[in-house]
RNA sequence: GGGCCGGUAGCUCAGUUAGGGAGAGCGUCCGGCUUUUAACCGGACGGUCGGGGGUUCGAAUCCCUCCCGGCCCGCCA
């Protein structure tokens, strides 16, 4: 049955093992696979996945199912669960299959402490003052789908995140389907696994208990959600699988240290009026939904994996799915955490960061805990701008360029799910004359607004060719905004802005003169490299230091005391505004 | 305390499948671009591959052990 490894071996850390364990011990019984086999080496570690998923013949669709929880605020921490089950939905895709990649929300779980954080519809993290805190902390215990959206938008709190969610996948180009937990409930489709939880209460203790101490002969593994006062409740009095219903009294819950009063209320629930606690609900799911394979953080690694095995094979009588561990990345080398306002939304990231980029980070190998810099973004980019001159053959890396060969065409772009997913949305072979501005250049190309001054500059610095189609042009461009945005976010060495008016600043008469001198000079026209030339010149004329007179000319353009190469600089502006702006006249 | 996963240059990382040269980019330093001014080019510096032990002719890679970090082993998810 279990077939492959998952005979004797239910680690999820498949992408660490990688048939190391293969052949060496030989454990009795012919449980060897053959199937599987000793797969060739594979470069990109989405195939070393979906040659597992592969291995257990599943029926098409394929289904991967990643998972959230509704929170204070949709971040970057969730992409991981997006676009790992993405890779991997297009490896399969690639070899043939119909994958559908699915989302559950876990929005019938109950609402235990109030967020200090949200996130608005555009991704916005905002304090719990810019909206109706009231309507999360009068609500306390209910299932997030019967607690009004603070923002007043959705039909729910957990309406809105999914929301979020679902647009964070869309910006990133990666189509998901979201799947309610508590629509799950209402339309029946959990009733056979609550049944056959509650049919055999003995059995689930016996498994439960192994990794629960908590479980008892008492344990009834349903919270029913109150009639009365509609909080998700703990205390079941009795049980009738005949009538599929469930005695209850609505008590007092504790959550971390607080408590969550009840009502007081006895009543009786069916199966869709609560909720299997989530150890149990997960194997739920891979039943109800089918799931093939699904990717987790390395939370769930040790704790409701392994219960979650069990139960999938002894109590729902399934196998459970592939299994993908991946580490957790840090952000400017801290946890992410919004309540210490740690976070970046994808929204945000995007903003400094083309989609690609993003893609291609969590491309990287999974099970390397990674630090997400904003800071220094400009490494990540420059990363990405190699991976993808090596998948065109322009990097002296045979390894990098064995994985860019693999992973670039799903990083850049992927299949068409409109198509049921199997119709290919390749790399586009004029992609290879792309152009990519080297983030810090465009950071410096940040420092004006012209779009031409900007492509002149580029031009110039030789970035573009004669041939260089427009499009390419065009998209390099893009980059710069990027980049600009970056600067100003981080305040670094390249958040300089052109100064539109004169800054207030005063010189003196020696300075001034040279100045005065220069600006004759650029009033008799010369190129860029001439002026960069003339203020050596004309500094040590008038006997002032070189670094003094960058400076002045630093401080008119910039009102900094540093920037770009200036003369250069000035050589492409209009030449009445640097002649007026050198004799400090406008 | 036990288990799992990580630990390669200042930074970000590749290399561990099949043991044999320790690498890349960035940064730094030096030099070049007609005379320091963050964009371009060249060069150099830079690592006990977390420590130690073992197997081997040979170990970043395999084995053992220890250290550090994260996660799990209560509840919840």
């Amino acid at each position: 049955m279990g077939g492959g490894r998952g005979m004797t071996d239910d680690s999820p850390h498949i992408l660490s093992e990688q048939a190391a364990d293969r052949g060496g011990a030989g454990d009795a019984g012919g449980a060897d696979e053959s199937t599987a086999g000793d797969e060739a080496f594979h470069a990109f570690w989405a195939d070393v996945v979906a040659d597992e998923i592969e291995a257990r013949d599943p029926e098409d669709p394929i289904v991967i199912k990643g998972g959230v929880s509704p929170s204070g605020v949709a971040h970057v921490g969730n992409v991981n669960e997006v676009m790992r089950g993405y890779f991997v939905a297009e490896v399969l895709r690639e070899r043939g299959h119909e994958v559908r990649q699915v989302f559950t929300s876990d929005d019938k779980d109950p609402l235990r402490k109030v967020p200090r954080k949200l996130a608005n519809a555009d991704g916005e993290i905002v304090g719990l003052g810019d909206v109706d805190a009231g309507a999360l902390g009068r609500n306390l215990g209910k299932p997030y789908t019967a607690i009004p959206d603070p923002f007043g938008e959705r039909e729910s709190y957990a309406a809105h995140f999914a929301a979020l969610l679902r647009a964070d996948a869309e910006r990133l180009d990666v189509p998901i389907e979201m799947v309610s937990n508590t629509e799950l409930y209402a339309e029946g489709s959990f009733d056979d696994a609550v049944r056959t939880v509650l049919s055999d209460l003995d059995g689930v203790r016996e498994v439960l208990g192994k990794y629960q101490d908590k479980v008892d002969d008492e344990y009834v593994p349903f919270n029913p959600v109150c009639a009365e006062c509609g909080k998700v409740t703990e205390t079941v009095v009795s049980v009738d699988v005949e009538t599929e219903t469930i005695e209850y009294v609505c008590t007092d819950m504790d959550v971390g240290g607080d408590t969550i009063e009840g009502c007081g209320h006895e009543g009786t629930a069916t199966f869709r009026d609560g909720k299997l606690p989530w150890r149990l609900e997960w194997p739920a799911q891979w039943q109800v939904l089918g799931v093939d394979f699904e990717p987790f953080g390395k939370d769930h690694a040790e704790g409701s994996w392994p219960s979650g095995v069990d139960l999938a094979r002894n109590v729902f009588g399934i196998d459970p799915p592939v299994p993908m561990v991946y580490e957790w990345f840090t952000l400017g080398g801290e946890a992410l955490s919004s309540s210490a306002g740690n976070v970046v939304t994808v929204p945000e990231l995007l903003e400094v960061l083309e989609p690609e980029v993003v893609r291609y980070f969590f491309a990287l190998h999974p099970k390397k805990a990674r630090d997400l810099d904003i800071e220094r973004i400009d490494q990540l980019v420059d990363r990405f701008d190699r991976f993808e001159r090596a998948y065109f053959g322009e990097v002296d890396d045979e390894e990098l360029t064995r994985f860019a060969e693999r992973a670039y065409p799903f990083v850049v772009g992927g299949h068409q799910p409109d198509s049921g997913g199997t119709e290919p949305r390749p790399v586009d072979e004029v992609r290879e004359e792309r152009v990519r501005l080297p983030y810090t250049f465009a950071a410096v190309l940040g420092m004006v607004e012209d779009p031409a001054f900007r492509e002149q500059l580029a031009r110039d610095e030789g970035h573009f060719e004669e041939d260089t189609p427009e499009w390419a042009v065009e998209e390099a461009l893009k980059r710069v905004e990027k980049a600009r945005t970056w600067a100003e976010r981080t305040n670094n060495e390249y958040d300089y802005r052109l100064q539109t008016d004169l800054p207030d600043a005063e010189f003196d008469d020696d300075v001034a003169a040279a100045l005065d001198d220069l600006a004759d000079f650029v009033a008799e026209g010369h190129d860029g490299e001439a002026i960069q030339g003339e203020m050596y010149e004309t500094a040590r004329e008038h006997g002032i230091e070189v670094a003094d007179f960058f400076a002045a000319g630093y401080r008119l353009f910039f009102d900094e005391t540093q920037g770009p190469r200036l003369g250069e600089f000035l050589g492409e502006l209009e030449r009445e505004y640097v002649v007026a702006r050198l004799r400090r006249e406008a």
